[in-house]
RNA sequence: GAGUGCGUAGCUCAGCCGGUAGAGCACCUGACUUUUAAUCAGGUGGCCGAGGGUUCGAAUCCCUCCGCGCUCACCA
């Protein structure tokens, strides 16, 4: 790579020349294998109680990054996973040709030392150097010490130097990955299937979204990558599966801001002989689950706003919400032209030809979602924005669907699945006519999905939850690229 | 997509009513077996994001482009 030769090359040269110093020494600086007896936190812990300016008998080696070096190499700061341990080279015990090698260590090299446990005359637990071994000589500076790395953009195309030196990144991702381990885990307890379907798709469905298109050659086809995995997760329950859950990237071709990344975590889940109110629970416990794997509690703080995140969360009708914040009642209006004029009078922006639930969703929207602080499960969802939904039991012009929000963000989004295949080629079909009238965003229709349906699916409770989303509001409410290791990026 | 702010040394940042480039850290040399953002003295290092324009002279003013941030729009 010409750029990072480039990069610093006053400083890359003069640690070259302290790779070839090394390599003249016949040491490698890259050897193949170092196994580290102790690390800097196991050692706090064991000598906790050591006094200071003591040096016990024990033996041990610790490996890490260089960080710091003080009094020409006296003291060196090694940081491992585990945090950082305290180098001390005195030079009446430290051999004349490991002294040479602490010579050619440089901040950002990793290094394996072994030596005595020692507590410094100022109480900072040490290993007394006996021998020093390079394991990897850096030849590129690391960011500043104390500022760190600031620039965004560095931040997030070199992602490892962000991990090097702001002390906050890795644990977010550490946590990421714990809080993804403790879902999935809880989801098996339960006796579900983790599966994995298409991300591959020729046929785009399960939400409304415009689409990654890219190509296969050899079949010469067009393939979408999916915007969701809904419909493959649903044949599995036709083919017998009683429950299944898949976490994988769903791909949407949208705008990117602090929430929103072309690339996402998804969960979907479905349930057999399960109903949206089921789900309502699940993904209480699922929300539950990732706050204490990640805090150790429910509670979490948003911009200083205290929510909790245990279950049961309110049930409230859409219409109810809207109710309570637009002051119109939605479930009075029968016509879609006296919906529409309700939505004027409330200034909410509709289309010319928008339905009743149209104009209930869109008052919704940008009356109501601002409020949702604490987690609150938004039930009974107009019939024309769900396509995949079972119509409601008591009321036509609503389908069984809820969406949860907390921290005005929607983190997931449920069904009492349509299994009826007749009334899901007809609301295919609709969807399929807006879709080839231009609307990108509108599903299309899946044939085969429908057959699937004609052989028969039990009644099911389906969920989605949008992981990074979740991980975002446990986290304490941090943008989308602090919880992605490797946020999509212009290309430069 | 719109508005807005930013881009100066490896990193963090000054300089911006035009006059030829600065600091701290890092790096190099030296001092100090002392430290913990070690300290002290000296030094190296810049196509001032890219291109164009105005001007005797541009990091600074103007235009275009590139990249990033924020707000809004879009977005289940």
């Amino acid at each position: 790579m010409a750029e990072s030769q480039n990069i610093g090359h006053e400083q890359r040269q003069v640690r070259l020349d302290k790779l070839k110093a090394l390599e003249a020494k016949g040491i490698n600086a890259y050897p193949h294998i170092y196994r580290p007896t102790a690390t800097a936190a196991s050692l706090a812990e064991k000598y906790k109680d050591l006094p200071n300016d003591t040096q016990t008998a024990d033996i041990v080696s610790v490996a890490g990054r260089v960080r710091a070096v003080r009094n020409s190499g006296m003291f060196v700061d090694l940081y491992d996973a585990t945090g950082k341990v305290q180098i001390y080279s005195a030079l009446e015990h430290l051999p004349p040709a490991e002294k040479d090698v602490l010579d050619l260590v440089d901040i950002g090299d990793i290094v394996g030392v072994e030596g005595a446990v020692r507590r410094t005359k100022r109480g900072e637990l040490s290993v007394a150097a006996q021998k020093i071994t390079m394991l990897a000589k850096a030849l590129l500076p690391l960011p500043e010490k104390f500022h760190g790395l600031t620039d965004t953009d560095t931040r997030y195309r070199q992602r490892y130097l962000d991990m090097i030196v702001n002390p906050d990144t890795l644990p977010i991702l550490a946590k990421r990955s714990r809080i993804i381990t403790a879902v999935r885990q809880m989801l098996l307890d339960e006796g579900l299937l983790e599966v994995e379907t298409p991300i591959l798709q020729a046929v785009k469905g399960g939400a409304t979204a415009k689409p990654f298109i890219t190509h296969h050659n050899a079949l010469d086809m067009d393939l979408f990558l999916r915007i969701a995995p809904e419909l493959y997760l649903k044949r599995l329950i036709v083919g017998g599966m009683p429950g299944v859950f898949e976490i994988g990237r769903n791909f949407r071709n949208e705008g990117i801001d602090t929430r929103h990344n072309p690339e996402f975590t998804m969960m979907e889940i479905y349930r057999v002989y399960n109903d949206y109110t089921d789900m309502m629970t699940l993904f209480e416990k699922i929300a539950e689950t990732a706050a204490l794997v990640a805090n150790g509690t429910t509670k979490i703080a948003i911009d200083g706003v205290e929510i909790d995140l245990k279950g049961p969360y309110p049930r409230r009708p859409m219409a109810d919400l809207v109710k309570e914040h637009a002051g119109v009642d939605f479930m009075a209006i029968a016509s879609d032209d006296a919906a529409r004029a309700a939505a004027d009078k409330l200034g909410v922006h509709v289309e010319k030809d928008a339905a009743w639930g149209d104009c209930l969703a869109a008052v919704f929207e940008d009356k109501c979602e601002k409020h949702l602080i604490q987690p609150v499960h938004v039930i009974d969802y107009p019939k024309c924005m769900s396509p995949l939904t079972k119509s409601h039991r008591a009321d036509d012009r609503l389908v069984e669907r809820f969406e949860t929000f907390i921290n005005t963000w929607e983190m997931g989004n449920a069904y009492t699945e349509l299994t009826n295949p007749l009334d899901q080629h007809q609301r295919l079909a609709e969807q399929a006519a807006a879709h080839d009238a231009g609307d990108e965003e509108a599903d299309m229709m899946d044939e085969d999905f429908v057959a699937a349906l004609e052989h028969g699916m039990p009644p099911t409770g389906g969920l989605g939850v949008g992981i990074d989303r979740l991980i975002m509001v446990v986290l304490g409410g941090l943008s989308i690229r602090d919880i992605i290791a490797f946020p999509t990026m212009r290309k430069k």
